[in-house]
RNA sequence: GGCCCCGUAGUGUAGCGGUCUAACACGCAACCCUGUCACGGUUGAGAUCGGCGGUUCGAAUCCGCUCGGGGUCGCCA
């Protein structure tokens, strides 16, 4: 070792031994006669202290140490003078009087500041993301990750859970996201494509015996990316045997609150996650994935308007509708700016407009006079209806009610985006919280408007409700599913759910799906099969290990946890992936590329970033 | 694929039709400095404003296209 020592770890205990340190310059002071550098490795910094008499012969080269040089220093472990400690460094107590300096290597200035917490354009980060990896900020945020990867393992392990690898090359799937796929040499014409998740894998192992799994995977799903998505990505893949939903639940409940207080500092969450069913999410808060930190609940107030003078309301309640709103307290010192962009939020969410209600003055509602209204609609709509409104409402003066009149799926998209935009723009989220809450009973079934048939909700796996089963046949929108949501601050981190577990029930869903007995067996004969052999009853989730980390390292992009994410392109901006290949690579495979005008030369502007 | 935001020295920003032969901070270079820790001081170099085209007497500033980064909708079982 070039280092007897991490430059982080020496105390006031090692004061007065020689130690042997190797890293790079964090800082340097060079005060002519005296030169402080603060010298960094994976363990920390600490502050040598070079003077030219006592290292004669080298002044120069010393002279010359700029930041990130590698440097390896022989001194000795002193305490600092009285007054200057420094408490910030966790070892501001001493400092190495320096007897022998060699660098190791030089360093070109670095295209951004290692030693600085500022912001640099994601591009240039990416680009240089061995260097983005020194800074403070994401070097502790891949020991985060680390640790919370390995209490994930321990506490499985201690469960009776095993770790079994399963193949990255598999078969493509219908259904869900579009496949990577990976053509074969040896089967010209024919693919792997990489998983989507070990969904297949995990259920065999299952049908295996061996009753609890685990696995922290990559997985692959070629779809556009977002803050909190990437091409490739990690789950916390799990499966377990004769459980029901309740099972699963428990155990990964523990297993989030262990590491909660493990490494989720400055948080404060629920010792126990609440449940909630789909349908109550879309009815309180328009979503499937609820930010539970503040309120703002939707209501239904179709009553109050079912007769009313105001057209538009009773009219839409007339066809079917609903009126549906939030109260936002405080909203009435709300600015036309604010309420005009709540407007332009629900149109972008397909709402054909809102109608907001600022209540002023002082005093009871019940008092309400029409000069205490600012409404836009004020002139269609009784006082009486206001009252009535407000008292339903809860509302009081000083506060906005919002109103939107339509078929509860555009309400409820309107009101959900119009419920998250007021929230921050009232500064009503506690920052500090983590509130979790599993979210159940899904439904089986969505109907693909696009394709003209139903799909799976969550996965074509997932077993439906018992007391549902009847609907399969009749109506396939009322047949709610054993899928279980993982959601905290708005965000969904996880899912899973009771499997099929019988050969018949997984080839009536498949056949609902649309796919006929022919090709379930060509692409789903192995689960079929499977199942016939005494497959156990089994259930399990996927987290988002990704979404996880960032939850509780408090970012809100995932890149800010992947050692090297992709772009928004799905590019890897470091080595420029993914590039053409030669032409033989492509006959290797069997793969003819069409000829496309404008072959790319965009990796052009990375050579000059 | 739609919509939206961004692109000015190495980095982060300012400038948003003429006074910009582009400003500030950090960084960088040279010199000075034996106790600093975001060290300090003096001096200096460095961008033609992502690219192309257009409007205009005149463009970093307006318009179009394009490239790149980001957000969002679709999509993501």
């Amino acid at each position: 070792m070039l280092k007897s020592h991490g430059c982080g770890e020496i105390r006031l205990s090692h004061v007065g031994q020689k130690v042997q340190l190797a890293g790079w310059v964090h800082r340097r002071r060079d005060h002519g006669g005296v030169i402080f550098i603060d010298l960094r490795d994976a363990s920390g910094r600490v502050q040598v202290v070079i003077r030219s008499e006592s290292i004669p012969d080298a002044t120069k080269s010393i002279a010359n140490i700029r930041d990130e040089y590698v440097l390896m220093v022989i001194g000795e472990v002193h305490e600092r003078l009285e007054g200057s400690r420094n408490d910030d460094l966790p070892t501001g107590d001493i400092e190495i009087k320096v007897e022998e300096v060699e660098v190791l290597n030089s360093s070109k200035t670095p295209p951004f500041p290692i030693n600085q917490d500022i912001t640099i354009t994601e591009s240039t980060r990416l680009h240089y993301r061995y260097l983005d990896l020194r800074r403070d900020r994401m070097t502790s945020n891949m020991r985060l990750r680390h640790k919370i990867i390995k209490h994930i393992r321990d506490f499985l392990d201690e469960r009776d859970f095993i770790e079994i690898e399963t193949p990255v090359l598999g078969l493509a799937t219908p259904e869900g996201a579009r496949d990577y796929l990976v053509p074969s040499r040896i089967h010209p014409s024919s693919f792997y494509a990489l998983p989507q998740s070990p969904q297949q894998w995990k259920q065999l192992l299952m049908v295996s015996g061996f009753e609890r799994y685990f696995q922290i995977v990559k997985c692959y799903r070629d779809e556009d990316l977002r803050a909190d998505r990437q091409p490739e990505f990690t789950q916390l893949d799990l499966e377990m045997s004769f459980v029901n939903e309740s099972d699963v639940m428990q155990l990964n409940e523990e297993l989030i609150i262990s590491l909660l207080e493990k490494y989720a500092f400055g948080y404060e969450w629920n010792t126990s996650f609440p449940q909630m069913t789909y349908a109550t999410a879309m009815e309180k808060y328009g979503t499937d994935r609820p930010d539970l930190r503040y309120g703002l609940e939707i209501n239904d107030y179709s009553d109050v308007f079912r007769n009313s003078e105001f057209k538009v309301f009773s009219s839409a309640i007339g066809n079917g509708a609903r009126i549906r709103g939030i109260v936002v307290p405080g909203g009435a010192t709300l600015a036309r700016k604010s309420l005009d962009s709540f407007i332009d939020i629900a149109r972008q969410a397909g709402a054909a407009g809102l109608v907001w209600i600022q209540i002023n003055g002082s005093g009871s509602v019940d008092d309400i006079s029409i000069d205490d209204i600012k409404s836009p609609a004020a002139k269609f709509l009784s006082l009486e209806e206001i009252i009535q409104l407000a008292n339903i409402a809860n509302a009081v003066r000083g506060d906005l009610i919002i109103l939107a009149a339509d078929m509860d799926l555009i309400t409820s998209r309107a009101l959900d985006a119009v419920r998250r935009d007021a929230a921050s723009k009232l500064e009503l989220i506690n920052s500090n919280r983590l509130d979790f809450v599993w979210i159940t009973e899904f439904p089986l079934f969505e109907w693909d408007e696009g394709e003209s048939r139903w799909s799976a909700t969550h996965h074509l796996f997932t077993a439906p409700i018992d007391e549902d089963k009847k609907y399969l046949d009749s109506d396939p929108s009322q047949v709610r599913s054993r899928a279980y949501d993982v959601v905290c601050n708005g965000q969904e981190i996880g899912g899973g759910s009771v499997r099929i577990h019988s050969r018949d029930d997984q080839l009536q869903i498949l056949h609902l799906l649309g796919i006929s007995t022919e090709d379930a067996q060509e692409k789903f004969g192995h689960m079929l099969d499977a199942f016939e052999f005494g497959a156990p009853p089994h259930g399990g989730i996927a987290w988002g290990m990704d979404r996880t980390v960032a939850l509780i390292a408090g970012e809100q992009d995932i890149r800010e946890v992947i050692a090297f994410p992709k772009t928004k392109s799905a590019v890897d901006l470091v080595t420029g992936a993914p590039a053409m290949v030669s032409e033989d690579q492509l006959s290797d495979v069997h793969i003819s590329v069409k000829p496309t005008d404008e072959v790319n030369s965009s990796r052009d502007i990375s050579e000059e970033i």
